[in-house]
DNA sequence: GAGGAACATCGACGGATGTCAATGTGTTCC
DNA sequence: GGAACACATTGACATCCGTCGATGTTCCTC
């Protein structure tokens, strides 16, 4: 799966997306696609110094702690955070330069 | 559902977003998640005037009448593209602002 | 108004998805 | 090495989703 959606697929407006393309760009909106997943990239993007324990991420969205695991699997796989280990935890970021290649395939023709 | 989505959010990143309002925004990008949908917005954004029939949508995507209908209906739902009949035909159009509004939804704090 | 054309809806089917309890894996500390 | 903690994976279940053939509905034309 292409997770690089910047080198992949120009604005939607520019040109007609080939049929080749549209996979990885739909999984990344997918990705998007649900309450629970939003909810977490917003938590990242709003957090101070942009990354988040993954412990901290389990009671604010009020899911039991392997569906919050299952969501930033999701998340991870369509490339817009990213995971680090230290010591026994996860901390997550937003990857913000794929999240920006999803604002510009929204954009209009030019 | 909630369409009016740039009343709805602010960017993800300016505040953790509210719990109340990620469903109307999940769905909105959910309807970007597929790409057959992503090929018929493409097809709407880069057509001259702005629209096109439904009957020029169903070749290009490579799907059966019916299903190329049912998503349109769901980027209908999800307020992306408008339809207007016209004679026997309809015609569909992309909703410019709803589109920008997903693309400001994703910008980073500022 | 009868026939036909264009699009929508329905019903059914297989596959994907969200959720949780239970379990597994990796790390730290004693 | 063993206990404890943090997170991931598995298995199971219900639900949702994409797809198509068949059928409805709406509108035009003769």
């Amino acid at each position: 799966m292409l997770n690089d959606l910047a080198a992949c697929c120009a604005p939607l407006g520019t040109a007609a997306l080939p049929a080749e393309n549209a996979p990885p760009l739909a999984k990344a909106f997918a990705a998007l696609g649900d309450p629970v997943r939003l909810r977490l990239l917003s938590l990242l993007m709003t957090a101070e110094g942009g990354q988040v324990c993954a412990c901290d991420l389990v009671e604010p969205v009020g899911k039991s702690q392997p569906t919050v695991s299952h969501h930033l699997k999701v998340l991870r796989e369509a490339g817009l955070v990213t995971a680090t280990r230290r010591g026994t935890n996860v901390w997550y970021a937003v990857a913000p330069e794929q999240v920006a290649a999803l604002r510009e395939v929204l954009a209009p023709a030019t």
